[in-house]
Parts: structure tokens; C-alpha cells; sequence
DNA sequence: ATTATATGAAACCAAATGGTTTCGTGTCAA
DNA sequence: TTGACACGAAACCATTTGGTTTCATATAAT
């Protein structure tokens, strides 16, 4: 069993904005530190660092090529992220309120929704 | 419009395993302070900050009734994670691997995974 | 062989985080 | 009215976090 040392936990990873953004520009390139540093405002030191605590978290995997480490997503963890979501679903599933959000929104799980004709309706008390 | 100063957002407000646990705790109950905090090995002013937090997220409302302060989860912000969710689905969507961690795990999204007759296979190459 | 590049490690720092204890205030009960 | 209860605010503290700069090392290029 390969038990891959997660001494940050998904829920930690994933909550700075720096390390959220380093998950969507490693989605679906594979690049390496430097290149990687060039799209944040901070040091590349600093970016290596959040790089190790996704790494930690296995939401990165790192391969040395020759002087440079290439980092690319590894979506797996993310599952937990899911799993721990699906829990709530049951609380809002039937909530006419989320439907403002899906309109506030426009999209949600990359499906838009389109102008409804309000056969539901808030009773007029 | 009502604009819920969130101070504190969604991903940093769930990053903390205690606050996940109260949002669980407060999923289908509405609870008053000195309750809750029973639930947690620590002081009812440290619970009552954590609460604060989620309530500056969105993710908790409360409710004052006589000298109690009721909370309760409100689970709209959510929603947020589900989309940030939703973007990264498309790369592992495809992946076998995910197969791993839904059979580890048992269950996704409320579904449990059974026996099947294997009639999709890996190419023996 | 020498120089330039890519990177991690280390030491350091300010600010945020997660906790504590103490105190003040509003509300319910006797 | 006098207490007990529920709570938040404040002051405080240790640790973690997110950043920096400097340095050492491995690899590539000349």
C-alpha cells in the first residue's frame, strides 16, 4: 500500500487563492518552476513552495527533467474535496434558494441554465 | 442587494477541520453556542470564534432567541466549491484511475459502487 | 574547464491563526 | 432584586503561514 505521506491535508491545499490558481495553470500543462514563477507576483522561491504543500497534498506530481522539475496536476485528491461536498447536496438539493445562485452564476458544472417559466413559485402568504 | 461582507471565503473557511466538523454538526439542527461546544475539546469562546468565521463565509446563519445565539448551516456558499470543483472534473473524467479511489472509497455522491461483470478491461496489451 | 541556468534548503520575518483566560452585559429565573 | 446563565469582546500567547534573501548544488552550454 503506497500511503503517499499527506502531511497537508485537500481542504488546506486548496485553500489559498496562489495554490488554486497553480492547480488550474498545471491542469492540463506539465511545466517546469521557472516558467511556472512567471505568472505570480512573488519570488520563485515562493512559488516552489506552494508547489511542495500540493505536492504533499498529491494534488502535484513532480518529474525532474535534466536541471528543471516539471510539476502537472494529479486530480485524484480532489475526489475527497467531492465526497466531503456530496455530504451537503442532501441539505440544499430541494432549496429554491440555490436556484438564485445557478442564476447569479449562469453555470454550474459546465451546464447553463436557460430562462425557465416559473412554474415554481414562492405562495404569496 | 444584500452583499454578505464576506470577509472570510468559502475555501479558508472549511480549511479548518473543526469548522468542518461544526458545519456537519449544524447541518440539520439549529443550535445554541454553549451546545455545540460541547461537541469539541475545547473552550466555548474558541467554538464561538470558529462560528464567527463560517458566519462571515455565509456558510452559518444565526439567529438570537431570548440570551442564546442559534446557529444553523446554510449551505448556498457551497456552491462555490462545487464549480470551482467542476472545472477540474474534465481531467480526470477520463481517467481510470479515479476507478481506484470510487472503489476504495465505496461511495461518490451518495452512490454506492457494485459488483460488476467487468465488461469494460484494460486491452492486455 | 568555465560559466550560466534551474532548483531546493536555510535562515529569517511579519502577519494570520487557533487557542486561552478574564471581564462586561443582556436575559431568564427565584 | 438577586443571582445564574449565555454570550461576545478583549487581551494575550504560541505556532503556522506566506513571503523574503542568500547560498549550495546539480545540470547544461560554450
Amino acid at each position: 500500500m503506497p500511503a503517499p505521506s499527506q502531511k497537508h491535508d485537500v481542504f488546506q491545499a486548496i485553500a489559498d487563492p496562489t495554490r488554486r490558481q497553480l492547480l488550474r495553470l498545471l491542469a492540463d500543462k506539465e511545466m517546469p518552476v521557472t516558467i511556472i514563477s512567471r505568472h505570480f507576483p512573488m519570488s520563485r522561491t515562493a512559488v516552489s513552495k506552494h508547489l511542495r504543500i500540493l505536492a504533499n497534498a498529491g494534488l502535484v506530481k513532480e518529474q525532474k527533467v535534466g536541471r528543471e522539475t516539471r510539476y502537472r496536476l494529479q486530480p485524484e485528491p480532489l475526489i475527497e474535496l467531492k465526497q466531503w461536498l456530496s455530504f451537503f447536496e442532501r441539505f440544499w438539493a430541494n432549496k429554491l434558494s440555490m436556484l438564485k445562485h445557478y442564476v447569479e452564476n449562469e453555470e454550474i458544472d459546465g451546464l447553463k441554465l436557460v430562462e425557465s417559466k416559473h412554474e415554481e413559485q414562492e405562495p404569496k402568504e
